[in-house]
DNA sequence: GTTATTTGCTTTAGGCCTAAAGCAAATAAG
DNA sequence: CTTATTTGCTTTAGGCCTAAAGCAAATAAC
């Protein structure tokens, strides 16, 4: 195989050799699965991957820390270490570090929890405040940017699917 | 707030933080890809999740590990390391390590490329071929275990409408 | 033919992520 | 009240991932 055949490679082979064998008659249906999977995982790849970037240029920061700020200013009463992790589908330890660094960039803060002497409940501090909200804006347009050559009815259906699809996986 | 409305909270809220503030007229299309993003990511890492598990507690491998022997499955006149890491959509000095631990233990085997001594042609190792089978035939059922509460005929439109995604991506 | 640039890959430093072990507070059982 | 279990979180070991630096082969410029 030569470099050009390489480069057209992309996620039709993956899961071409994934589905294998394909001596199933009805290998469409069957595989209809495995493609969806493998479609939406390049997909998230791709976005995933011009975020982190544009995050590390042009902020110095990441993706995930940035999705910690955004569930905080969604949640201005604070939420606790095992809520963030929850909601951002990620290991308690994970948020753990990520915090930390938060904390000590003064972007949040963290409060003992009246109820419980174990939890703290971190809140977005104001100069958190502040720079999620440039965040959110740039974040925003990268998003749009990447999305803009999609058409807005197709957008609206793959919405809706997506929503039925992660309902559905619950 | 408490714990189960921590647990509620999903997806919908974290959109709603990044898409602030919610003060233009036309909200909702103006955050539809937004929206886009946030639903994808989060059925993506739901599933992986799950995938994740499964390769550590039934073949004690991993997802990356898969990926790569499925890419080289499809390839059976083997791919360069700059092929494999395009393929893959991971940077070149990803692929180098988890090719190492597979070459370790037998699965693949890296021979001279003809024309450019800079390259080594990695292939499946016949065990690496038997491995590959099995891993595949698990995955597949694990990945239709998951979608098996989404409709059939909205596979085939999520599916339609992700590879359309994916192309104006591009 | 010699030098400069480009290309393919590896190495390194550092961030993200998980599972599992560990710790302390909260709660349950007796 | 005392002990046992559960719960919330942190720590640790280890895998994935990237960007950037480094190296050697290939190619281009001269």
């Amino acid at each position: 195989m030569d470099i050009e055949a390489a480069r057209a490679m992309s996620d039709a082979d993956y899961e071409t050799a994934i589905a294998m064998p394909r001596t199933d008659p009805a290998a469409d249906a069957s595989t209809l699965d495995l493609k969806i999977w493998v479609r939406l995982l390049g997909c998230a790849k791709l976005i995933e991957k011009t975020l982190r970037r544009n995050f590390e240029v042009h902020f110095a920061t990441t993706l995930p820390r940035f999705d910690i700020l955004a569930t905080l200013a969604r949640n201005v009463d604070g939420l606790r270490m095992g809520e963030l992790s929850r909601a951002l589908l990620v290991s308690n330890g994970n948020v753990t570090s990520i915090v930390r660094q938060l904390q000590e960039q003064g972007l949040v803060h963290s409060a003992k929890a009246p109820d419980d002497a174990r939890s703290a409940v971190v809140r977005l501090t104001p100069a958190g405040e502040e720079v999620f909200s440039e965040l959110a804006q740039a974040h925003r347009h990268w998003v749009r940017e990447a999305m803009k050559d999609f058409p807005e009815d197709q957008q609206r259906q793959l919405l809706e699917l997506l929503v039925q699809l992660r309902s559905s996986l619950s």
